[in-house]
DNA sequence: TTTAATGCAAAAGATTTGCAACATG
DNA sequence: CATGTTGCAAATCTTTTGCATTAAA
């Protein structure tokens, strides 16, 4: 688990996929990732560009949005819920867990008892009290996986 | 765990609720309610206000959002991700979880190798090819917990 | 009949895009 | 210097809100 690694290290990370996959290091792109990898809060856009402004007075909004998509792209950070996505209702109340789709974006419920069961770690117990706890696996779906382009489906 | 509660129970479960806090059981919210039970999708809500069209001719989109939220709020249904939030993005790539206020939205990172460590069940491999687990608790952070309005924070 | 809920249109927010200027490789 | 990236402004898309009308209770 925890491993902490070094905010240089992330960055060095950073610029050798770039070089890889021929995409420019610039000041903005550095400064973000460094900006995000500082947080622990798991801040949006909006609220990332304004820590940013101090130090880079002539940022735009749509920069910090276009990097951090890119770096998620990358693979060197990660979003929140459901990329890139509006907000999804579930109707089901029954104790369940979700498999997301990482390509279709599409959502599918399973059951486990013994996920239902899971033992609350001290680690959480320490953030506050706990109400319901599942498990989101983010994966491949079998419909994804037969298929190059999954908006064919 | 799965109960597979029938529609028509959940429908009376939710009139009940209307009629403890005062609301009013309309043929919309008894409908939207009933498409939303229907849908093994997660739907978003332009995505059940174009099934429900049909049905429902003069329905409006935005009553779609304000009844799929008044159900949320009633109990009755739930919402994938962060209620109500923007994309938000996360520079921590070691193997964590989260934990969710849901009172002030705060996400909060912890770890635990049992949690890195839980084995995908039967019912999930059916779905998909996994690439990744991890476990989100929802609950009452602890700064929300001593303060009775979380926005004075 | 009283008042909450709806539908419409308009507003507000969030995110994306076109394009000329700029900076990186 | 060739081209990917930026900043700006405008566009787009999603979600919310004000208000007159309608319909539960």
């Amino acid at each position: 688990m925890k491993k902490l690694t070094g905010i240089e290290n992330r960055v060095e990370e950073l610029i050798g996929r770039c070089r890889a996959s021929g995409l420019r290091i610039t000041q903005q792109r550095l400064e973000i990732f460094r900006e995000l990898l500082n947080c622990s809060d798991h801040p949006d856009a909006e609220k990332l560009f304004q820590r940013l402004r101090g130090k880079m007075p002539g940022l735009s909004l749509d920069t910090v949005y276009r990097t951090l998509w890119m770096l998620n792209d990358a693979g060197v950070i990660t979003t929140m819920g459901f990329e890139r996505d509006k907000t999804r209702f579930d109707g089901n109340i029954d104790h369940h867990h979700h498999f997301v789709c990482i390509k279709c974006g599409s959502i599918s419920d399973f059951y486990s008892d013994t996920l239902d069961s899971l033992e609350i770690p001290e680690s959480a117990k320490k953030l506050g009290k706990a109400c319901n706890a599942h498990v989101e696996i983010r994966g491949i779906c079998n419909n994804c996986s037969k298929v190059s382009d999954p908006s064919e489906i």
